[in-house]
DNA sequence: AACGCTCCTAGTAAAGAGATAGGGATAAGA
DNA sequence: TCTTATCCCTATCTCTTTACTAGGAGCGTT
């Protein structure tokens, strides 16, 4: 029941975009220096936020990466379903025929209600929210 | 981001004492057979909660357990904290010393009011709301 | 005394988390 | 055109956790 460093480091990449990434393109070894996160483990965490259109890139020397939308239009929410996999608290929710018992279990639909109320929070958390305050 | 098993099963074997253990002491046997969990599996997750005084037992010939409250006074979220080991969705959140980031770290405290949301919705529902449905 | 149940301690296989490593593709600038 | 900076892709590796399985000791009822 614990978020990945995956969710984590990819949260403060987008903010860290947010921060210094409005107009131009900031490359990864910069956000790696500014948040202590590794280049190479940053480098993996941003493709599917990439695949995503979250961000666009520009290869070559002078490269980077830059918010494809304005921190106002991107929640905390979407970057962490994107990085675990789904909006998903256990398997049966989304995948009822991982349990046979799915169809009547009294459990499934409150695990299903919680996972709803904690991506509705971090759904109302927006890139710019959390910009403010200082590193 | 998951639940683990103990919470799921947990919660389910507490749901069958307060199915069937009001009154008597159910063998963990019985909930394994109707539960569908291995025997030796669900005496590995009836530790904590009998150590957390949420049933009690007697052993010997005619022995079990049964819940030492009534279902309306035990809720979902005590019993998953309990065996999540705590109501944190991040470590930093219990533990701000194992990031040094922490204590200006603009994401933290969107951790710690997420799970805050999410144990609430699970503080919520008793063992008595879930007994309702037919297994 | 025999049996049935809880209780305690190990062990273990598989998966996932959290990286590291090496190099190829691309584009800017000298 | 060459060099360099950067993104991009794939593979590998270690460590921890998860999800069990196993064996037997302790205890109490019958």
């Amino acid at each position: 029941m614990k978020l990945s460093t995956r969710s984590r480091y990819g949260t403060r990449l987008m903010i860290d975009l947010a921060r210094h990434g409005l107009d131009k393109f900031v490359q990864l070894k910069d956000v790696s220096r500014r948040q202590g996160i590794s280049l190479k483990y940053l480098e993996q965490i941003v493709i599917p936020l990439k695949r995503a259109k979250y961000l666009v890139s520009a290869r070559g020397a002078g490269g980077g990466y830059k918010l494809s939308r304005a921190p106002e239009a991107i929640t905390v929410g979407e970057i962490v379903a994107l990085l675990e996999g789904g909006k998903n608290i256990t398997q049966c929710s989304a995948k009822p025929q991982v349990c046979e018992r799915a169809s009547s279990c009294s459990t499934r639909s409150l695990w299903i209600d919680a996972a709803e109320v904690l991506f509705a929070k971090l759904n109302s958390v927006t890139l710019s929210d959390l910009i403010e305050n200082k590193e």
